[in-house]
DNA sequence: CACGAGACCTGTTCGC
DNA sequence: TGCGAACAGGTCTCGT
């Protein structure tokens, strides 16, 4: 489910709590503690195990919520906690004594009568709790708004890899925070074949590939994210697809039919019109 | 180094 | 209606 955006929208709610609709309002997470754990799928726990785990997060209150690339933060008194919710998973703030719905994997009782649970039909999801977040984190790119990312240094990374450009993005050491959604819509807005060996993407390209990173992004947050399929959260992005899952409609600007292909096991949504294969 | 296939999982939708 | 195949927002590992 959660790209950048999705684990963004998560992220904010965990961090300033719910108000409204009154049957899902929680409080915010910072500032409550942690009284025990029930793991209920063990794999989900990557690290420690699932002894340590269970002994050393109770009196660990929350201090903070963040987020890098895909792993949601949450820094507690002594350690941090760090989820990966990889396709179908979810992090939930209900009442403790509420009945236990279908596939929770992991459920943290917390003070004043509250639970963090994480839902995740398809068990990808991951859970660390380390002492320092570099230990999982410190393999990944740069963040997609970060500053330092300026159009030069972004073209520089292109041009050191003949990879395709699809494939590129979505590997998260090169780039954090990109999925199979943003990459296609980001690459349809900036005119780009998935397929281009990423050296050969000019100066130009490479400038509005950026742009266009970062308003797909920043829209998809502004929307509170995507919710497809039967998986719904509450975002509303998906109304604004231009490719993602538009196969054989027209394109939004010019009216030639999207089309699907695979690019590395993923399917692949483009514009054959707008992001022709081979540069001019 | 880069690519493709297979694993890990459950659930829905599609095609015959 | 039924049933298998294809597909789904991700990533790791292995073989070529």
């Amino acid at each position: 489910m959660p790209e950048l955006p999705e684990v963004e929208t998560i992220a904010n709610g965990l961090r300033l709590g719910r108000r409204e609709p009154a049957e899902a309002a929680h409080p915010a997470l910072p500032g409550l503690s942690i009284e025990r754990t029930e793991l209920l799928w063990e794999r989900t726990l990557a690290v420690p195990g699932p002894a340590e785990f269970a002994t050393r997060l109770p009196g660990q209150k929350f201090v903070s919520i963040g987020r890098r690339g895909k792993f949601l933060l949450a820094q507690l008194t002594q350690d941090t906690l760090i989820v990966h919710l990889r396709m179908s998973g979810d992090l939930l703030v209900e009442p403790l004594e509420a009945p236990l719905p279908p596939h929770h994997r992991l459920v943290i009782a917390l003070k004043g009568g509250w639970r963090l649970a994480l839902n995740d039909t398809r068990k990808f999801a991951r859970v660390w709790l380390v002492s320092d977040p570099q230990v999982v984190l410190g393999g990944l790119g740069p963040e997609p708004f970060d500053p330092a990312l300026t159009p030069a240094a972004f073209h520089s990374i292109l041009q050191r890899s003949r990879r395709q450009i699809k494939p590129l993005l979505l590997d998260q050491t090169v780039i954090a925070g990109l999925g199979n959604i943003y990459t296609d819509e980001a690459l349809h807005l900036a005119g780009l074949h998935p397929l281009l060996p990423a050296n050969t993407v000019p100066q130009e390209g490479a400038a509005r590939l950026l742009d266009a990173v970062r308003s797909v992004l920043q829209a998809g947050i502004r929307h509170h994210g995507a919710s497809i399929d039967w998986v719904y959260r509450g975002g509303d992005f998906q109304n604004y697809f231009l490719v993602y899952q538009r196969t054989g409609t027209p394109c939004r600007t010019c009216g030639t039919p999207v089309r699907r292909i695979v690019i590395g096991q993923r399917g692949t949504h483009f514009c054959p019109s707008c992001q022709p294969e081979v540069r001019e």
